[in-house]
DNA sequence: TAGTGGTCTAGACCACGAA
DNA sequence: TCGTGGTCTAGACCACTAA
């Protein structure tokens, strides 16, 4: 399977720990031999073991923990479903692509932030057609799952139409964020999502606890009403391996 | 800006160069300093200097080209809009939260290769449903975007219903693929997108010409008619950087 | 405290690209 | 040909983790 370019050391290297990964010689989450062992193993320098270690944690297999050592990764992603709606069997069984699991496993909500703010950037300030200084609502929260962080949340509302109701609260109500909206008027009639991957910065490699070198996902979601004025934007970075989007329509 | 952890010598070269090419003393397409220039500016040696620029291209900011330089990066992403149908006025002025352009920039396609096969892998097999030894057609595409390479796309469908027709020729006649199929009795009347961001494999880093280090941007569409079978699978992969990806539903 | 990964030095040789 | 990035060595010290 390794007919590479493995002429180069640290790839010789790379590819062995990587098909013995794949073989189940190191299951998920077991440790790989250290860079000394695979220095003296290989019959390299150190640096060199090391770039071979390197390689496999930008391949997404692995994930190094100072004073620990090298781990196999293991997570299958979750599907988030955007267009819901439909419980009937359209589909047949094939199934999704990728390997994911939804069921039986904990979900966990923490870094909640509510709040009214003048603090908007300009990118949601353009969208939601606020003026310079005007305010707007904002909603933070981060999801985990068993224990590990996956997605952090942000939402945006117009202060003129969010500010001083159930919104602005820690506890939106029953139906949430959208059920109030429709209260006050200004049910959401329309989505929009744009997906973007990229490279995190530092604060989100800590916040999502992401591998360095591994991709997150962006999502922003535009809600309009009625009267086609923005009534919610809503920013998301999710782990892109922890995650698949899905989306569903008809012809 | 750079309140971070920059007791790191590398780190620092690297948030001086990052901050240096935001304010634009690099700007997209220019070369910046190389290693043993920054070695020597820096007083750190050339292997400290490599790192600075590893981290760079880590970040997406820059491409190493050997025996030429490090590359400022430029790539405004194309708009992929899956749900189309709507030109009406939904939506407000507001416009994406990305910098976006198609048009005015050159559009080809090459690496086209279609024709029967049961060579299918997997994945593909379970989603039409193919027993064992069944064939199927596939039909693959590279895109490029003022020369760039940015897409790759291999859709497939079950013998039984695309061998010899257009579907299997390189010309599927107007209204392409989806046009034969209803001719077919097989018109696509419901579509599933699953996403996924993940690192590239060699052959895809060569394909698309990536940028060490980037992530992909995974994408299969799922086609069924209105008997639920599975007449189409799509599998693309594009580079991450190059596209947004743009859903719009009703409520 | 012992072992791990993280950073860094000061050299070396090679492959590649542009002049 | 010459400068560039790519690979590699053989050391060193530090920060962190686990026992």
């Amino acid at each position: 399977m390794a007919g590479e370019s493995d002429r180069k050391k640290y790839r010789r290297i790379a590819t062995d720990l990587r098909d013995a990964i794949r073989a189940g010689t190191y299951p998920a989450g077991s440790r790989l031999p250290g860079e000394n062992a695979l220095a003296a193993q290989y019959g390299v320098s150190r640096a060199t073991a090391r770039q071979a270690l390197a390689q496999l944690a930008q391949w997404g297999l692995t994930t190094a923990r100072q004073g620990s050592g090298n781990y196999v990764r293991d997570f299958r992603p979750l599907i988030r479903d955007a267009i819901k709606r439909l419980g009937n069997g359209t589909w047949p069984a094939g199934q999704s692509v990728w390997d994911a699991e939804t069921e039986g496993r904990s979900l966990t909500v923490d870094q909640i932030e509510v709040g009214e703010t003048a603090d908007v950037p300009d990118r949601i300030r353009r969208i939601l057609a606020l003026s310079g200084g005007e305010k707007a609502v904002k909603r933070s929260r981060r999801f985990s799952v068993d224990g590990k962080a996956v997605l952090v949340s942000t939402s945006w509302l117009p202060a003129s139409i969010a500010a001083g109701t159930a919104i602005a609260e820690r506890d939106t109500g029953p139906g949430g964020t959208y059920a109030r909206l429709a209260d006050l008027g200004h049910r959401p009639v329309r989505f929009r999502e744009d997906l973007r991957s990229r490279m995190p910065d530092e604060g989100e490699v800590e916040r999502l606890a992401l591998t360095p070198g591994m991709p997150v996902q962006d999502l922003i979601r535009t809600a309009v009403d009625a009267d086609s004025t923005v009534v919610e934007v809503n920013e998301m970075t999710a782990d892109a391996l922890a995650y698949v989007f899905r989306y569903e329509w008809d012809a």
